[in-house]
DNA sequence: GTCATGTGGGAAAGCGCATTCCCATTGCCA
DNA sequence: TGGCAATGGGAATGCGCTTTCCCACATGAC
């Protein structure tokens, strides 16, 4: 990539570097407009791009914002980078982009590369995780964006601190009320749901997964229900779709007629595609409910009961838009937790 | 965006900025271990991060590479995005992220902000089209495109080559045999369907719906059917959405079974949503396809027939990639089209 | 002991731009 | 008309780094 450079148009316009400079890229003092003509001719003859490279290093601010997300092509995520992405455009900044794996480890590179680009601020999406193969590569994380946080950049986080960041400067959590939703949603389905419950959870330490069946817990307990059985596998919707075939057989065995809660949407689909070939039917032979509310999912049948969040909000608010309202999510019940008509039971 | 600089380690360790300089950032030249060593010390107990902006401008390269797409929550842009991910992870590159509301002269804005921060290469993702009201937005973008080419920018476009560009060298386009697979998927449908057919497609103009539009009706040609009519709406959920209502009343009042080809599958689902509260039901009714395969709705029932795209692989190439295979896809027969056993007829 | 050869560190010149000074004009008032 | 402030363009410096070029020194062969 090399290109004319702002001295090649002085040069052809017959002017300074300075002026040159002035007229192109908004300076607080503005040349006499015959002379402002004459360099705009210039650039625009050379084709003349600014060097964003060049104009960050010289002003030390690089108008770049990144965005750290395990997996861009999850529905979860592209929400929050869609919310990203506005704000960024609001700022005129320009968004960054790193998938990881999920791993602290790689996050920790994403983060030092951003640092590295000198990006204005960072945004982490992924949820943060106290398990114990994660230790070190969370202490190195929270390392590095203290350092980072240090050097006056800005981050957000959605949902939960990064375990063992200190920094106070700069360092910013979009507090998700994943709790206090999964409790709200236990007490309406307690309220219409007379069997058991059964939550299908994330890996234990993943906090966003903890909060949520903490929550659910809370409400069935202050709906003086008996607590759910807590089955862990993986947070996503291969992980729902294990956990579903493994379940099919005790549903079909049982009477009680079981209310799944899977801790986020894409498991609940999962667990709903298990069951469905097994014969178990949703709303039918058991409930299910999950957490997000992903559009792409909205038209899925049985319609699938959730927990409404404002994905892109989380991302704007994470970008540092300061005119989003803090952030509060909505139980939706839906076809997928219905009781059945009295005629059935 | 302030942090410890390369003369400062080089100071602190006592060394010159060039010795710096060569131990921590891969020069041909290693400085001998002794001396490395205690760079290295510095730059740590200083928590170094090189200036990547600085490095940029210095060897004229930036690592970035920029992404183009109409919105990055839509599961076929992300899809995308993923690939074109992993690919610069391969290089080790980072990925600049512009979502556009579609129309050309955003686009045009962001590739001049890409080619602005010397972009190593661009991927645009979005849909080309030839509307009339596209035609300066076209045009400016082409000329944006050749600039950067000019440049020595590379450039991957997925689909169809931008309107009017010109630029040969760095100029990539991603074949996606779009008609050969409509006409494939045409042809597979008409083996098993007796009754008529019908296109949603998305607005006139648009290469990839015009293109699935051209292919379907030469594939119903050679399984010697009458052409299908053509219904112009959104290219999206909502204009599915939308050509479903319409249509309701229609299939209601006929005793014909209509086979609905959706351009692609977000429109496929919203017809089908439209058509569900109408009573009319799928496959019972009406059958229906799609178009792409996207991954978060494969657990939707009926079960979509569509025709499988291997997205990943469509950004990885479109990144650079080259050891990439030449894209491909296949016709996927399921639930949504399958003929009801003779019992119903 | 001398000279060619090689090794490895340092000085300095940019990369493309913003910005701070500095200086030549001009306009204005006394 | 002289003097002062304001105006506006230009030279030069520096942002943090890579890289070329130079030089000092060590090594080996003759």
């Amino acid at each position: 990539m090399a290109a004319s450079t702002l001295s090649e148009v002085a040069r052809l316009a017959g002017v300074s570097l300075a002026t040159a400079s002035r007229v192109l890229n908004g300076s607080s003092r503005k040349p006499a407009e015959d002379i402002a003509e004459r360099v705009r001719e210039a650039a625009d003859k050379l084709g003349y791009v600014p060097n964003a490279q060049a104009q960050a290093l010289a002003k030390s601010s690089s108008g770049l914002i990144g965005l750290v997300v395990h997996d861009i092509a999850d529905p979860y995520f592209s929400a929050i980078a869609r919310g990203v992405q506005e704000a960024a455009r609001q700022q005129n900044r320009m968004v960054l982009l790193a998938s990881t794996t999920g791993t602290p480890a790689d996050e920790k590179e994403a983060v030092g590369a951003f640092a590295a680009r000198r990006a204005d601020s960072i945004v982490i999406a992924g949820s943060r995780s106290v398990r114990e193969e994660d230790k070190q590569g969370n202490a190195e994380l929270a390392a590095e964006l203290d350092r980072y946080c240090r050097n006056g950049g800005h981050v957000g986080v959605v949902g939960h601190p990064v375990v063992g960041a200190t920094a106070a400067e700069g360092y910013h959590v979009v507090e998700v009320p994943n709790e206090e939703l999964a409790s709200g949603l236990a007490e309406e389905l307690a309220a219409t749901h007379h069997g058991g419950f059964l939550i299908i959870a994330g890996p234990e330490g993943l906090y966003t997964s903890d909060d949520r069946v903490r929550g659910f817990q809370r409400g069935l307990a202050d709906a003086g229900r008996p607590a759910a059985e807590v089955v862990r596998t993986g947070f996503n919707r291969a992980g729902g779709f294990e956990a579903g075939k493994a379940l099919a057989e005790r549903i079909k065995g049982s009477s009680d007629r079981l209310c799944i809660f899977a801790v986020n949407d894409v498991m609940a689909i999962g667990v709903t595609a298990a069951l469905r070939p097994e014969g178990v039917w949703i709303p039918r032979d058991a409930t299910v409910a999950g957490f997000d509310d992903i559009e792409t999912l909205r038209d899925f049948r049985p319609a699938l009961s959730t927990v409404h969040l404002p994905l892109e909000d989380i991302g704007r608010l994470a970008a540092g838009d300061p005119d989003t309202a803090p952030i509060s999510g909505t139980v939706k019940l839906r076809r997928s937790t219905e009781t059945p008509v009295e005629s059935q039971l």
